[in-house]
RNA sequence: GCCCCCAUCGUCUAGGGGACUAGGACGUAGGCCUUUCAAGCCUAAGACCGGAGUUCGAAUCUCCGUGGGGGCACCA
């Protein structure tokens, strides 16, 4: 491999399901890596075993693969920088907390809990106690077995300086820092280590990852430092708010303003929900990342062409739902009807609407611009699929109208449909069009009635179509039951 | 409390000292179209957080406020 190639990783841990925070950060890093030819690793962090959730790496893999954000190597893929979980690599950090032990640029510490909580309260982080123990004293504490960790050595004084690709330069007063644990007390290796030896070890040339990390940089800088490893760049990408109230999106608290029947920030949750792949890749994108002034529209291709960390953004962005829809509608708009027919379909079976394929071919045209979600469909047609229209009465009756009146409209439409010898939505619409003519209606004021009849609802995919498609029978019967039903109403 | 980051319409953003009466998108309002609902098209309202500088000239550079966000673990 080339030196210079880029190489990016995803490395999230596996404690909870994909977001899309985590989403957006994933998607950067494929794209940076896809616009400069370089390789992504996808690299699971599970040193925390208090927090481990078991399906949650499957899950979150699949999501990924879902949006079609795809990585070179990584834990089902291989590759020659195995294992890509941590937990299998603990011999790596080991290695590099013994270096680091061995070149006085860390100790071994045995301070307890109580201790430390109790420093905490006096002091702003670790107090160095340990700091001063004989090596050799120290060294045999631990081979007779003493419960210890290992701590970086932190400088006391002087300034850390750090740059960031889209933050600049970024300095902290070293005082700031404490004597950080670089490996627990069960020998796992804390996030800044095991992450700084990782990224080494594979070569990762640009860090880009959430803003959350950005306190702990200088920590990172100064592990790599003593190491004398080259620094990759860094890029911290700014967190997203929650759409209605404040602080960033979160996996832990849900409901309240982030999720609702149509929307939340998980990426399965958003599948479970009807959107497109694309249109959650497109809305992302936006978050945090512009081309220019002119273009929005983007499939994962094209930002494989056109992204540029130069253009990210460092000011944190709020989760803005409608505009994921719009995307959702627009991606809507532009999809075939066989396309659309594979998306829709299962959540039609879902709802338990069975599927006649031909009239939901049919029935596709008419609710492209309508729906949003793929799920959208289901209150969009499903009427079509069933067998009875659960209708009360008073609904078919419209606000100006009468019962006399609107059994006049539905038995005159039963009677010219019935009459009809071609039953295409032309031959309908004419007659239904002269029918109100000769009543003299309103063409609505007509339709509205029997739009009920046959949906059961208020509002419905046109109807003129609607009627061709569900067929003559079935609707005349529709019908029927309708009149029926206003005929039984006083009883 | 301490440290760090950020700051243009309600939201996402364009903007790199003069091209800014600050552009686009979502949303909102009105209109056209219309069998309902959409879609589509047209129009409108809507922002440079505040104050000092620097400069002939600041949305743009500097500083100070203010506001928002993130972080201060044997979590990542």
């Amino acid at each position: 491999m080339s030196p210079n190639k880029i190489q990016v990783r995803f490395a999230p841990s596996p404690t909870g399901y994909l977001h899309i925070g985590g989403a957006r950060t994933a998607l950067y890093n494929y794209l940076y890596a896809r616009k400069h030819n370089g390789k992504m690793i996808l690299r699971i962090e599970d040193t925390d075993r208090n927090r481990f959730v078991e399906d949650s790496t499957e899950k979150l893999i699949h999501d990924l693969k879902w949006l079609g954000i795809t990585w070179d190597e990584g834990p089902e893929v291989g590759g020659k920088n195995e294992p890509y979980v941590q937990s299998e690599r603990l011999q790596y950090y080991q290695k590099y907390a013994t270096n680091l032990l061995n070149n006085d640029k860390a100790y071994y510490c045995f301070c307890n809990k109580e201790r430390l909580d109790k420093v905490r309260s006096e002091h702003n982080g670790y107090d160095g106690h340990c700091r001063t123990i004989d090596k050799t004293v120290a060294y045999n504490r631990v081979q007779n077995g003493e419960k210890h960790t290992i701590r970086f050595k932190s400088p006391r004084t002087g300034i850390t300086n750090v740059t960031d690709l889209i933050r600049h330069e970024i300095s902290i007063q070293n005082e700031q820092l404490d004597d950080f644990i670089l490996i627990k007390t069960d020998g796992f290796p804390v996030y800044h280590l095991a992450a700084m030896v990782d990224d080494h070890l594979m070569n990762i040339t640009h860090v880009i990852r959430g803003e959350e990390w950005l306190s702990s940089l200088p920590k990172h800088a100064l592990i790599i430092r003593a190491l004398e490893w080259n620094e990759p760049t860094w890029c911290h990408l700014s967190v997203l708010k929650q759409s209605g109230g404040k602080g960033k999106i979160s996996k832990r608290q849900n409901s309240k303003t982030q999720e609702s029947d149509k929307h939340s920030i998980f990426i399965g949750d958003l599948r479970k929900k009807g959107f497109h792949p694309e249109a959650i890749i497109n809305w992302m994108a936006l978050m945090g990342w512009s081309l220019d002034d002119k273009h929005e529209d983007f499939k994962l291709s094209e930002l494989e062409q056109v992204f540029s960390l130069k253009r990210v953004n460092p000011s944190p962005a709020t989760v803005n739902f409608e505009k994921l829809d719009h995307f959702q509608g627009k991606y809507v708009r532009s999809m075939s009807i066989s396309d659309l027919n594979c998306h829709i379909t299962p959540f039609l079976i879902k709802a338990g609407y069975h599927d006649d394929d031909s009239q939901l071919n049919q029935l596709i045209p008419l609710i492209r611009d309508r729906i949003t979600t793929f799920k959208d469909s289901v209150e969009w047609i499903g009427f079509c699929f069933k067998n009875k229209i659960e209708i009360q009465p008073i609904d078919l009756i419209s606000k100006k109208s009468t019962q006399k009146e609107t059994l006049l409209i539905l038995n005159n439409v039963q009677q010219t449909l019935t009459n009809l010898t071609t039953f295409d939505h032309i031959s309908i619409e004419n007659s239904l069009r002269l029918l109100a003519k000769t009543l003299d209606i309103k063409v609505g004021q007509l339709l509205n009635p029997v739009r009920i009849a046959i949906s059961g609802q208020k509002v419905s995919p046109p109807l003129f179509e609607t009627i061709e498609i569900l067929g003559k029978n079935k609707i005349i019967d529709r019908i029927q039951y309708a009149i029926d039903r206003l005929n039984n109403m006083n009883r």
